[in-house]
DNA sequence: GAGACTAATGACACTGAGTGCCGAAGGGAA
DNA sequence: TTCCCTTCGGCACTCAGTGTCATTAGTCTC
């Protein structure tokens, strides 16, 4: 899906090459946006920023709000990989709580520029509604993990749960994050689910019958 | 909010009298976006239906995304009551528990209309996307109260992660719902939250029979 | 009842996102 | 060079949403 300009290994493309990159064109948009906010960009001010037409942009992202999110889908393959290669007798929660983590580990010299583009995604009320159906990708994967490790199907009750209640805490953990300047991410990642452990393990719950 | 063209038994209102109410307009929007998808219905055609300008339709309703939702605001005001009037010493995640089946308690003949509301609102991508700002009002009530109870901000990591994972558990006994024609919501709802209860206590976990 | 006041309506024009269509441009292969 | 393939980008169009303003439909005062 992405690199899609970079000459594959096996032999040349035939045809036309690409003119920009979705990682290129990814982050001037980005700049735009941060510079002079979301809504007062216009498609067409990234278009010529980027130096292609705007019927160009629209056949690299369907829309303006899947501009600042880059290759979001590389980053769940990655995760998927990991909960593929953890010991299965990893305890549930333990093993996605790793995954998370890992999932959200950036070198530290990108975090400035995460924590920018989480600025905007978790602020402007158009991209926080846009985000829910790019976290649907990603509820699938601890999803399907869960459902794999209880032997049920994925679209169950429990498997979805868990995958929201994951989620949930995660966007918790971003809010924390970009709220104090000197937070450290992952340590806010654990944070909550520990406040997910701690918080549904008390027991003087009746289980409604 | 609502029922602004009833006339208040506090005297007449001055001025013109609005020519629809939030509800029916919702209502009359609702019919045309199950018959013929939301995407297929503009918002013409719901002026037109409704008999008013489409002009005065934005000002019922700030956007299309909206009209579906109906008055969903009140509902919150009566959650928020619900929790106040709680023994306060009611466990935390029971106390939340309750608020939220209360929140979804509908009166038997308005069960199948809310199915096919919900069936929309959680289904159609622009909606979809959109509920997540509607929902920022819901957890707002769920983190209010955890906070309360906690004896802490209601922007801390807490209450928002509890919150975060009441949002998520009912959502996915909403889906739950809506696949299976026969199922009832407020017993998926406990389901769910006993989910929470039992994955993050570490308990074994019984898939549903 | 006439005029003042108030609030809702709706027509009009405009911006901006997103799409269908199609010819042009740029590349490799024969 | 010629053919073929792919991307590019201009154009026209639909539709959501907004600012403006004259109009309509009420109440209140004199």
């Amino acid at each position: 899906m992405d690199a899609s300009n970079a000459p594959k290994t096996s032999g040349a493309r035939i045809g036309r090459q690409p003119s920009i990159s979705h990682a290129e064109l990814s982050h001037i948009s980005l700049q735009l946006f941060i510079e002079n906010g979301f809504e007062n960009t216009t498609v067409d001010a990234v278009a010529i920023a980027a130096g292609i037409g705007r019927r160009t942009l629209f056949r690299y992202f369907p829309s303006k709000n899947d501009l600042p999110w880059g290759d979001f889908d590389a980053g769940l393959e990655q995760m998927r990989s990991f909960l593929r290669m953890l010991p299965s007798d990893t305890p549930l929660v333990e093993a996605l709580s790793l995954a998370v983590v890992e999932f959200n580990r950036f070198p530290a010299e990108e975090i400035p520029f995460h924590r920018e583009r989480m600025d905007l995604l978790l602020n402007v009320p158009a991209l926080v509604a846009h985000s829910t159906l790019r976290y649907a990708a990603w509820r699938q994967v601890v999803a399907d993990y869960a459902a794999l490790r209880l032997g049920i199907e994925s679209d169950n009750l429990e498997p979805q749960t868990i995958a929201w209640a994951f989620l949930g805490a995660s966007l918790a953990a971003y809010e924390q994050w970009l709220k104090h300047e000197d937070a450290d991410l992952l340590e806010l990642l654990e944070a909550a689910f520990v406040v997910l452990r701690t918080v549904f393990a008390s027991l003087e719950i009746h289980p409604a019958g």
